[in-house]
DNA sequence: CGCGAGCTTGACGTTGTTCAACTAGAGTGG
DNA sequence: CCACTCTAGTTGAACAACGTCAAGCTCGCG
């Protein structure tokens, strides 16, 4: 039985929130050791390679967390509201940050002290436990985008990023499509061309709708398809 | 400043010995529930899909970590002695393998029981918070091999390959080369025949020799220099 | 000596990128 | 109300990278 690797664009959200798993007096060490931020639309949340002093929650917005290279960045997921972001920083020995993060709308962010959240980790075997949970969300999340974006061809990477747009991130068929053709193109790691080619392939073909910034997804069963025979 | 995602086959090991954690007691519970397997060149340790219902740690041997596709698989790591593996199925109300382990050459394999280890996590704190960097080695690996293998072009995905069983592997600039051409080409995500072009590349070049089964490292500093720009 | 698996080579096809030109629509100033 | 400009979107043609296919080679082994 194999499995299909679909909508890898982001976790599945459980809503696993790490901060149930905490006493009433943990919660205020929390609240006493955090700030919150507003981003405005494609600020940088944290820099690749800075010092990781804190650990971030997308409390409300959207944003993308990606790695730099020397000539083309990768992204690695996006956050919807409700992330936890930066938790991959606590390495024993090397706390800083492994990618950037940017929004791609507004967000409202808690910055939470790194101490203060590691100690937590160290102490609260049940918080550390749920963290853990957190991480394999992740893991899972990111193995299935690993397959997605380099043994699929360019329309199933389309369907598996629309599809995940559909059923993670907007929860709805139609949505308020945030993300121009080069932003899409970078999500799925093609070129700016090959995007609008695929896009009108799946409109002329009745998968979708776009009118001005709306987006209706017709036929997610065929979509299901094409993402998941590559 | 940016990252260059080289040596990406395999976690970088810092020796993070989980059971250094654990009481003479809690010791002699994890002794008291596993098993110690020896598998033979090629065989399967665990199955993607299948019931999660231990934990694997490599004592002696080579492994891959892949995950299975429709079409062709994706290797997500080299395990090496001392690799811990299953970690990610452990998450709340999915307890399966994420993913299939396949031998490379002959290995001693503990399977220590899924119940025992999820209760050491959530009892002992300071398990867990080493169980969670061990995941984070885990997810910077794959992060860089997931840029390498998406981002780089052929003859940068052979340098990083070889460098990182110089560096990670064997540890050593000549070893002996378990993988075949073919079993190369997996790895690399890359067609058999492009591997035997690239590698008489690097030979034609003087970067490395192979003698039979040995292979040399001659040039790491070029070898780098190509895993890097891609 | 002959067989077979892995290795090698060249010719060719496919996929997807790059480049250059063109179009549409949204804001801006006269 | 009309140019003017700017950006995102679009299109087609050329090009590069890489995979596929078919054939031949090598070497260990029975």
């Amino acid at each position: 039985m194999t499995c299909k690797f679909t909508n890898t664009c982001t976790i599945f959200n459980k809503n696993l929130t790490l901060f149930d798993e905490l006493t009433e007096e943990e919660l205020k060490l929390v609240d006493a050791n955090k700030v919150t931020v507003t981003y405005k639309k494609g600020e940088m949340i944290c820099k690749q390679g800075s010092f990781a002093s804190n650990i971030m929650h997308i409390r409300e917005g959207l944003a993308k967390v990606y790695l730099e290279g020397h000539a083309s960045n990768l992204i690695l997921k996006i956050a919807p509201e409700n992330s936890l972001i930066g938790m991959p920083s606590i390495y024993e020995g090397n706390n800083t940050f492994i990618y950037s993060v940017a929004t791609y709308t507004e967000s409202v962010v808690d910055l939470i002290d790194m101490n203060v959240f590691q100690h937590l980790l160290q102490t609260n075997p049940k918080f550390s436990f749920r963290a853990l949970n957190i991480m394999n969300e992740n893991i899972i999340q990111i193995y299935g985008r690993f397959f997605c974006l380099s043994n699929k061809q360019l329309h199933g990477r389309i369907a598996d990023i629309l599809l995940c747009l559909k059923n993670r991130v907007y929860k709805n068929d139609l949505f308020e499509f945030a993300f121009s053709r080069s932003e899409l193109a970078e999500l799925t790691n093609m070129s700016t061309e090959s995007v609008i080619r695929v896009m009108k392939n799946f409109k002329d073909d009745g998968l979708i709708i776009q009118k001005g910034k709306t987006l209706e997804i017709l036929n997610p069963d065929m979509l299901n398809k094409i993402s998941s025979l590559g």
